[in-house]
DNA sequence: GCCTGCGGGCGCC
DNA sequence: GGCGCCCGCAGGC
């Protein structure tokens, strides 16, 4: 992504208006510093696939959020196609405390408990993301590269608080078929923010909406508990129309089509004929007091490969199996979610620069024994983009300022002193052909 | 109940 | 002073 080529720094007394924005990017790592447009919803709730919680550093001007880690399992248990338990730490103290020391959900699980597995990605401290607002653009910075697995999407516990709190229900299919419509309602709803914001932006002279970062769409209009649809690869969104901006003619002209589609998903349906009356207790696949002892050596076995969906229908499927596959790949609607976890992935992976002045730090080990980590560069989508315009805001103040000017400008003011640019290197999708 | 943002306060460097 | 971190509070969902 930009950095390198930017020049830019949260903390800056100006940063730079551009005119071109970066895409939303849920899973930024590595030290990234991103331009969103004003109107990114996403950007405006500061969201991020991480959990990242506020931290309090007594600037007005910059929210900073500090990286909470993942939740694992203490005994470094695998799931059934070979990853590992990494679930999301609530942001809430009080939350992540009761987390904490609750039996792993995993059922092939002997006995592990759920603990915190914090984030010392920047020289042993937690990654940090700032964000900046302008009237022209949010800022974004990511400080430091983490150091664990992505924890599960956003939505996951969101979705098992919903369906916890709901009406029990037995049934694995029906299960996932509520979770994934209730993951469908909360990405239509997205979306139709993100188009009514489109409208409204054409309308109110506001940059272009953000093109959804993630890469599946709502394929059906069940509602959250007759869903009998399930996920499916997103049709490309149609690139933002430039000429939609007459009030910006020098800025959002080079918004940028969205970012190819990541891999897409084996289409996946679901028989969802099950009784919805049943009872299904959500405990018994999140949380098991007493995990179900394995019946086969755990190394060996758990390393087949993943069960399909196919087999989930299969009546000799074990079906939390296939949950927990699930789990780790859909749940939330999120990039994580075409984005398996990183332990699923072999050696090769070589553990970005940490950009730590004190090198000395040990770099924390998810599972050394496997360096089980993946490209921790920026966010995957990350168009690259040229910059036409800009203008530089000393937290608020607005100094006009095109790269012509640009040229002769001595910057005694505004200190930025070279081109801008909020190119970034396109993410790759390492891990789709494993989907 | 949890997420999120804000802000006071403390300790360390 | 900068930074990390803890805590409590309040608004929102």
């Amino acid at each position: 992504m930009s950095e390198g080529q930017s020049e830019w720094d949260i903390n800056d007394a100006v940063v730079p208006r551009v005119s071109s924005f970066d895409s939303f990017g849920e899973w930024c790592d590595g030290h990234v510093r991103r331009v969103y447009p004003p109107g990114c919803e996403e950007a405006r709730r500061h969201a991020s696939g991480w959990a990242m919680r506020n931290t309090n550093n007594h600037n007005v001007h910059i929210l900073k959020k500090s990286c909470l880690g993942v939740l694992v399992c203490s005994a470094r248990c695998r799931l059934p196609d070979g990853s590992r338990v990494h679930l999301r730490p609530a942001i809430c103290d009080k939350a992540r405390k009761k987390q904490q020391g609750k039996p792993c959900p995993n059922r092939l699980c002997n006995g592990g408990r759920l603990e915190v597995q914090p984030c010392r990605g920047h020289c042993g401290y937690p990654v940090t993301h700032f964000w900046r607002h302008t009237e022209h653009a949010i800022f974004f910075q990511a400080k430091g590269a983490h150091d664990h697995p992505r924890p599960e999407a956003k939505g996951a516990s969101e979705v098992r608080r919903s369906i916890g709190a709901g009406r029990r229900v037995r049934g694995l299919a029906l299960l996932l078929a509520r979770e994934a419509a209730i993951a469908d309602k909360m990405l239509t709803g997205k979306q139709e923010k993100q188009m009514s914001q489109k409208i409204v932006t054409t309308t109110h002279l506001q940059p272009p909406p953000l093109i959804p970062d993630n890469q599946r769409v709502l394929t059906c209009a069940c509602g959250p508990f007759e869903c009998t649809c399930r996920w499916r690869a997103e049709v490309p969104v149609e690139p933002y129309v430039a000429n939609t901006w007459p009030a910006e003619p020098q800025g959002y002209a080079t918004y940028p089509a969205p970012a190819p589609p990541a891999p897409t998903l084996q289409q996946q349906t679901y028989d969802t004929s099950l009784p919805a009356d049943d009872i299904f207790h959500p405990e018994e696949i999140f949380q098991l007091d007493q995990p179900i002892r394995l019946d086969f050596p755990m190394e060996e076995t758990t390393l087949e490969s993943p069960p399909t969906f196919a087999d989930l229908n299969n009546d000799n499927s074990r079906p939390e199996e296939a949950y927990w596959l699930d789990w780790q790949r859909a749940a939330g609607g999120s990039e994580s979610s075409e984005t398996p976890s990183p332990e699923l992935f072999g050696n090769g992976y070589q553990h970005p620069e940490n950009f730590c002045e004190q090198q000395s730090y040990p770099h924390q080990m998810y599972y050394p024994e496997e360096a089980q980590y993946y490209p921790a560069e920026s966010c995957r989508e990350s168009p690259v983009m040229d910059m036409q315009e800009q203008r530089f805001y000393r937290y608020g103040q607005d100094c006009a300022q095109n790269n012509m000017d640009m040229q002769a400008w001595q910057y005694s003011d505004c200190a930025f002193a070279s081109h801008f640019d909020v190119q970034h290197t396109q993410g790759v999708n390492n891990f789709g052909g494993l989907l």
